[in-house]
DNA sequence: GAGCATACCTACTCGTGCGTAAGGTTACGC
DNA sequence: GCGTAACCTTACGCACGAGTAGGTATGCTC
């Protein structure tokens, strides 16, 4: 009396992806305190004691979440700028690649860069990954400048590079609100503030992107 | 048997404010839901009861303390950046204001920035205020730009101007978790990001605060 | 088709923390 | 010097949600 056998006795392995997606959903929408093991069960479908039986504790979960979709946003960002690129080839690339990550993962986006945030426990783990991007921002333009013969002290460097990386989260907010909004126009944008500045906007100068 | 008379019975008025700066630093140690009324009563040297009958539930407590510290630094920015000035001058202006202001509240900022972001009840609260100043920075834009005979789009100018108020903010939690780091010396090199780009700063080209 | 492991459930315990009821104490008006 | 109102307390009710105990069904192996 069913095409569909009434989903039930799934392998654990698909079973703790139901289990992500629910989580990153829930703890999207409600926050990390907010949200409540009872109704990230009821998301994925099953009752609260298998949560606990394969991703552990509370905690536990969310650190999972962040792993899962932290990593997704590094491997679509690394892959996407090669080091042997141009500088602003490279950031327009690994630009590109990242807005276009939150454009297609807008829950994910919101558990790494709104909620990770407050809460004690996790404030580490996300710093270390931003600490990542930063670095990676960071050596880009270290590299450009080396190149260029300019001179720049370390902490300079770092500091430009969290502006970038702080002005692109910002834009990626802007983004996860705005569901009409086309993430590849966005880069564009955020490449014509980083690379240009608002001394060049404002002289009509814009910096488009290369055919391709 | 003593000079101060062991503090007890104080106006309603003082005691309220006693109350929100234990609040603010309750809130942004703890994150909303991890911080107790208790923990925040026990702060405030008072009892729970006490700041029930003056500020009322947690939630009504948190906006109270929203709005204290966002009207402080609404404050701290408008009056610096005069509109007959230039753009690039007002932007310093600006700047160099808001991380006065952070440098200075850093409790403050923690509530306002890492906090009030998650939860839902009050992601509006704060998404308001962060729109009055994106509207501030797009219509300086806007009017720099109408002076320069350029026209761009309502959204590219508000996109812009998200991308940099997300870098401030950035910059700003940087500041936060370096004390010894000095609020004009990041104002400073957030103008550099800003107002020249990254490609400027790639060629070598910086730009130096007016003298007074 | 017996046995065993794995998937899965219902129904509970227990701590924590919000919000309050009811009562004590100090200052001030008259 | 006494009422009264504002200030302040201790001690509790109550709901919600994390984590668990113990039991049931289903597929797989021989």
């Amino acid at each position: 009396m069913s095409g569909t056998p009434t989903f039930k006795r799934l392998p654990r392995a698909v079973r703790e992806q139901q289990m992500l997606d629910a989580a990153v959903r829930v703890f999207s929408r409600h926050g990390f305190h907010a949200a409540s093991m009872d109704e990230i069960a009821e998301v994925a479908g099953i009752s609260k004691p298998m949560v606990y039986a394969y991703l552990g504790t509370k905690e536990e979960l969310f650190v999972a979440c962040l792993h899962r979709e932290g990593t997704r946003m590094m491997e679509a960002i690394a892959g996407a700028a090669a080091p042997e690129l141009d500088a602003d080839e490279r950031l327009w690339r690994g630009l590109r690649a990242f807005f276009g990550f939150v454009g297609a993962h807008r829950d994910g986006w919101a558990v790494l860069y709104r909620q990770a945030r407050g809460s004690q426990p996790f404030a580490g783990e996300l710093a270390a990954m931003r600490s990542r991007l930063v670095e990676v921002v960071a050596g880009m333009l270290d590299h450009a400048l080396r190149a260029e013969g300019v001179e720049v002290s370390e902490t300079e460097l770092e500091v430009v590079a969290y502006a970038l990386v702080g002005a692109s989260e910002s834009l990626a907010d802007w983004l996860a609100d705005h569901p009409e909004a086309d993430p590849g126009k966005t880069a564009t944008r955020m490449m014509n503030v980083a690379w240009l500045g608002a001394g060049q906007l404002l002289r009509g100068v814009t910096w488009h992107p290369p055919q391709e």
